[in-house]
DNA sequence: AACCTGACTTCGG
DNA sequence: TCCGAAGCCAGGT
């Protein structure tokens, strides 16, 4: 399934990932610059997307850098954002998570 | 090879 | 703040 991403920016996003705390979030494009390409968000998106079952990734911290959920509703926005609301992360009225205080800070 | 698509991001108006 | 366009990289057809 992964083939032809770099097997070690594979293996530090999934390393990144697993590492985000209950509670916090982090987005596509600040894993996938501390992994080393700071243009792989994308990539990041895909390594979510094909490995997250697999790999048991905390894949509903992840989101975008507007600090909203990027899947759309019906196919995996309700759920990302349950999940998140469970571990505690609050979703203002514009539906943005405030990074000031969400936002993972390694 | 060409073209489209996506759980992205940045920049300009 | 809010789009739209452009940049980006891989995978699927």
């Amino acid at each position: 399934m992964m083939r032809d991403i770099e097997p070690v920016f594979y293996q530090r996003v999934v390393r990144l990932i697993k590492n985000i705390p209950k509670g916090k979030v982090a987005t596509y494009g600040q894993i996938a610059e501390y992994a080393g390409n700071r243009r792989a968000a994308r990539e990041v998106s895909y390594i979510l997307h094909s490995s997250s079952e697999k790999e048991n990734l905390p894949w509903q911290r992840v989101i975008n850098s507007k600090g909203r959920i990027s899947m759309k509703p019906g196919r995996g926005y309700e759920l990302q954002k349950q999940l998140l609301q469970d571990e505690g992360v609050v979703f203002d009225e514009e539906d943005r998570v405030d990074f000031d205080k969400f936002l993972w800070q390694p």
